[in-house]
RNA sequence: GACCCCAUCGUCUAGCCAGGUCAGGACGUCACCCUUUCAAGGUGAAAACACGGGUUCGAAUCCCGUUGGGGUCACCA
């Protein structure tokens, strides 16, 4: 048996951290066994949906690198698939005509309330003779379930669990309009897109017994169920617009890279052992759902962002140069020439280290590719006053005088002018680093004034020279 | 409220199924080292089996209960 997973998102918002990681682990199981994954968008909530949730999702899933196979189903587009399952059901006597009104309704959820508990409906109509059925009122079409004994379902993640029937009432599967409900949706998609293993959220659950009963209704074998526990945010709360559930975009935005994220969800509720750091292809061999925990987790930011910062300080220059051109290049206000983008470039391996996300890296990276003159801000400017404005101009004669230009040749130059001038190497290199920089912060100064260059690197430092001068 | 699920450092977790380990790792925190700033890196430290009963020579591991957290209770998905 071939494994078939889908992830079945409904466009009704954002695609977010919980429901990336359902993917996720979809994804992984079908790999991990040669298998399918499928994509099918849970759309027939009309009011809902919607085409920019939709574009959100699948951006999401593609920035994640979670391309699904083949083409995306609708479930909109089935709705007539749905609806004649439900009629051969209703003929077949698994189902039946239901007229009650919501105010009948409403008056037996009140009665189960009080009950304490069971079935909501009451099956007013489940034995009802059809031919008392009032003419003015379109009626819905239940599920004719089993009244007693227990659905059993045999989750991989969870367990064996099971409800007692009595505690199931017959549900709705096409609504009075004659549109099927999202219950019976499911069922009948799963069931024709082959569907082997169910993996999505513990909110499904209960889901899973009301789908096991009609699968039964209709003669089907059902899938395997693997329910897994939801994300929380960090307050242990239920991840909510208030609680940290964003859409992934928001953390694309924030500056994580796509690997940190996915390693990130990827040991939200699996493990591998000890292993933490991990590829995509190593994750999918080594994937399954026995391996997935029945606790909930909690969204810890930080554990994200030293992900981020372990994948950016091992990303390959290049890469992470055309990853941050683009905000750059926004903060710069023009694109960057070839002599911005070769600076840029050259200094990453010393910017890489020091950046936790991309946001962060962009922001240190811009000092390499600012024109002349540089703007220091408060620290700077105070490095570049006085003493400082002298030892730099000392700095500028040892560097004046160099032949060979690199940052070996330019670390010896500074280090024996501080020691001529008495001074310890930090009493020059720090406003080197002001006038280099505009900063007080940033990677090696010495690999700082090879990457700049001489020329570039004198011209800043007059620029200093001049400024505190003026 | 009813039904269902869960429970190891602050957080993510290994260990649990097939009882015997100083309860391991990672993030975070703290200290020290390195050092031209800040990071990175190195070394080390503090930090957990929710509670109560059993079963057993022995329980984080098996059983029951309590407490705590979570999920679901629509003609939404």
């Amino acid at each position: 048996m071939t494994v078939v997973t889908r992830f079945a998102p409904s466009p009704t918002g954002f695609l977010h951290i919980g429901g990336a990681r359902t993917a996720l682990f979809n994804r992984f199981y079908a790999r991990r066994y040669g298998g399918k994954f499928l994509l099918r968008i849970e759309d027939t909530d009309r009011a809902r949906s919607t085409e920019a949730a939709k574009q959100a999702i699948l951006e999401g899933l593609q920035w994640l690198g979670l391309e699904w196979d083949g083409e995306p189903v609708y479930q909109s587009a089935r709705a007539e698939r749905h609806a004649a399952v439900a009629r051969a059901l209703l003929d077949a006597g698994g189902a039946y005509r239901c007229y009650c009104s919501p105010e009948e309704l409403a008056a037996m959820r009140e009665a189960a309330r009080k009950r304490g508990g069971g079935r909501l409906y009451d099956g007013t109509w489940r034995d009802r003779d059809p031919a008392e059925a009032p003419e003015d009122v379109a009626p819905v079409v239940r599920l004719k379930a089993p009244l007693d004994g227990e659905t059993v379902i045999d989750d991989a993640v969870q367990g064996r669990v099971a409800v007692r029937n009595d505690q199931l009432d017959d549900m709705v599967l096409l609504r009075a309009d004659g549109t099927p409900t999202y219950m019976l949706s499911v069922v009948v998609d799963d069931h024709d897109m082959d569907i082997t293993h169910i993996v999505r959220g513990d909110d499904h659950l209960t889901n899973a017994f009301r789908q096991t009963q009609i699968y039964r209704a209709l003669g089907w074998e059902a899938p395997a169920f693997a329910h897994i526990p939801l994300i929380h945010g960090p307050d242990g709360a239920k991840m909510s617009k208030r609680h940290g559930a964003l859409g992934i975009e928001a953390y694309r935005d924030m500056g994580f890279p796509a690997e940190a994220v996915c390693n990130y969800l990827a040991r939200l509720g699996w493990s591998h052992g000890d292993d933490e750091i991990f590829s995509m292809t190593e994750a999918a061999g080594w994937f399954d759902l026995k391996d997935i925990g029945r606790s909930p987790a909690r969204f810890d930011l930080a554990k994200l962002t030293s992900l981020s910062a372990h994948y950016i300080r091992e990303m390959a220059d290049t890469r992470l140069a055309g990853l941050i051109e683009p905000p750059l290049a926004a903060r710069l206000g023009a694109p960057l020439t070839a002599l911005q983008r070769a600076r840029l470039v050259a200094g990453l391996p010393g910017l890489k280290p020091r950046a936790r996300t991309l946001v962060d890296l962009a922001e240190a990276a811009l000092f390499y590719c600012r024109p002349r003159p540089l703007q220091p801000d408060a620290k700077a400017a105070k490095l570049l006053d006085g003493a400082g404005r002298e030892r730099l101009a000392l700095a500028r004669a040892a560097l004046a005088g160099i032949a060979g230009w690199s940052a070996e040749s330019a670390e010896t130059a500074v280090r024996a002018a501080a020691e001529a001038a008495g001074e310890k190497l930090g009493a020059l290199a720090q406003p080197l680093r002001a006038a280099l920089t505009g900063s007080t912060v940033s990677p090696g100064i010495f690999e700082v004034l090879d990457v700049l260059g001489k020329a570039e690197s004198l011209g800043r430092i007059d620029d200093s020279l001049e400024r505190a001068a003026g």
